[in-house]
DNA sequence: CTGTTAGCGCTTTCAT
DNA sequence: ATGAAAGCGCTAACAG
């Protein structure tokens, strides 16, 4: 980098003090409307910009947030950082971005940068591999507003998260009532507690329903992945077990369940009814298209931004943390079969 | 924030220098072992983490890069920020994220900010409202170093650029070659170079191949999204314009287009052929799945940053400009006919 | 209306 | 082997 443009260098070729030129180019009164223009007019000759670095070393304050994510490729989660980025653009503020690839020793290597950085406040969402949180405490105990995103943890701080359970209680439902006698589940990694809610949500719709269900209806289906899902299932086909319906942890896995349904010859979703969960992209152009819990991942950046800065501008040193909680949806398209509405 | 631990406490409560605890945290041999232990004790017991802001105030340097994209909800440019994120956090390297949300009112109050933080070099993908480039400029001018990603523009700086000439080419003499006699382009905007890329590459095939093509083949698809593209290729086929191939600027317009030609009752590929550009996570899923031209977003990523991390570190003060070409490929799928080779 | 001074947290030269 | 002091670029209290 060049030699930079500085106040001091303004004073000097100006013939008067650093700050006086400060005041003036944020149009202190004090300082004479002459100073002020001359001051101004050879700022923008010069091209000067402020340092943002002296500015937040004086301040303590950075006007930049740290976020942590674990996997940027992921639709889901590039939605969030969106969302985040559009809140905190508009009260310029900027964005330290972090992935941490699912490692939790890169998550812990994400706080200690953005800590670094003196970020004033993070946005962050765990690992899988996350079983241990001493580095987001050690992060609330500096002092350093934290707001967690999508997966649930034990951490005592603001969390915007996903109305998991209930996100699949309605899929659940939906297969039920539409007539699925025998209902599989694709679990996702227990330690994940986003997989441990869409499971109990899926066991509640049959409880509800007055309909028992067995281990043999709850998959583990590892990372969640397509091929693990289509190798599952195909499986299960080949092994004669019966189904009617899969009601999938993500729609990656909805997408391998599909592919493994109809290379059996089974039709979706006249056989086999199949629910994914995310919203992905290319859910709706599949074939057929995929019935999936809609997760607002926009939103929960958004809201997650929104309410990180509220609880960084906030001048109580507690505050008491926040759980809001996103309503899913179901998006009703043509892996399902249609449900007739019996309203009462 | 709470108050930090400093320098300055640490030497407080020992009763020595900030110059003898700053040496002392960083090994230097000047100081006794013992006052190196003494420190060391108290700085791990105190949670002492250095003040990156201040250090790079001290040493005008950040260890921070800034990066500018379109939109990080699109599956390429999140793998490009993906593969820049991987590269320089092994570098212990920072990234500023800032997207442009395809407005250059935005990208040029990305650059201000990037450059207010004193990033030490950025990468950046133009929007696509951007046909002037003084914001860029004027950071070469300030001496930070700037590699362009993606898509090409007149600035004189590196770039990491896919070969979108060639993957058009190829796409296209597929196409011809497994059979189709009229091939309609459905063409992204035209003040991105890479539209005119793809257009001409899609061109220079016919042109080999020795077949005319007449203006009626290239059809504009604004800003190339799929709802654009199904109304456009519903009306030729309504119009009765014949064609039985399609070659669509983007994976979105294909898809949009793929689904006109079904609802229209013809069968692709045995009617007509369709061939995307970019390799979207949805493409192998649809049906039938489509090919596709593959650019390697998350290596562009990471090649954009090792050549930014490389200008950076460069001690001259210029540095030709590298131009990389990234090669696609071509992936076969089943939306396209099977070509028999002959490799006469 | 403007200048002087101190200090944000850190490193580094120069003394001792 | 350690300390004092200056300075990175900026602001703000204080002085005049």
């Amino acid at each position: 980098m060049k030699s930079q443009v500085t106040l001091k260098e303004l004073a000097r070729k100006l013939g008067i003090a650093t700050s006086t030129v400060s005041r003036a180019l944020k149009d202190n009164t004090e300082i004479s409307i002459e100073t002020r223009i001359r001051v101004k007019k050879l700022a923008t000759e010069l091209n000067y910009e402020p340092n943002a670095l002296a500015l937040s070393l004086r301040r303590s304050k950075t006007y930049t947030i740290g976020v942590i994510l674990p996997e940027l490729v992921h639709f889901f989660f590039s939605t969030v950082i969106s969302g985040i980025e559009d809140v905190t653009f508009s009260k310029e503020y900027n964005v330290i971005l972090c992935q941490s690839n699912e490692s939790l020793e890169r998550e812990i290597s994400n706080c200690k940068a953005l800590f670094n950085h003196r970020v004033d406040g993070i946005i962050a969402c765990i690992s899988k591999e996350t079983t241990n949180y001493n580095h987001f405490i050690a992060l609330q105990e500096k002092g350093i507003p934290l707001v967690f995103v999508d997966r649930e943890n034990p951490v005592d701080a603001s969390k915007i998260i996903s109305g998991d359970f209930n996100g699949a209680y309605d899929a659940t439902q939906y297969l039920l009532k539409s007539g699925c006698k025998r209902i599989i589940h694709l679990a996702g990694p227990q330690n994940l507690v986003l997989s441990q809610e869409r499971m109990n949500g899926f066991l509640k719709a049959h409880q509800e329903y007055g309909i028992a269900t067995d281990e043999n209806q709850i998959v583990r289906c590892g990372g969640g992945e397509t091929h693990e899902a289509f190798e599952i299932v195909r499986n299960l086909i080949e092994k004669k077990y019966l189904f009617d319906g899969i009601f999938a942890v993500n729609d990656m896995a909805a997408v391998g369940a599909l592919k493994a349904v109809q290379s059996a010859k089974l039709r979706v979703p006249e056989d086999v009814s199949i629910i994914g969960y995310s919203d992905w992209a290319l859910c709706a152009f599949i074939s057929p298209p995929l019935t999936t819990v809609q997760q607002k991942g926009y939103e929960m950046g958004t809201k997650a931004a929104e309410l990180l800065l509220k609880e960084m501008h906030s001048k109580d040193t507690f505050i008491e943390p926040s759980i809001i909680v996103l309503p899913t949806k179901l998006i009703l398209r043509e892996s399902t079969r249609i449900l007739i509405q019996n309203d009462h």
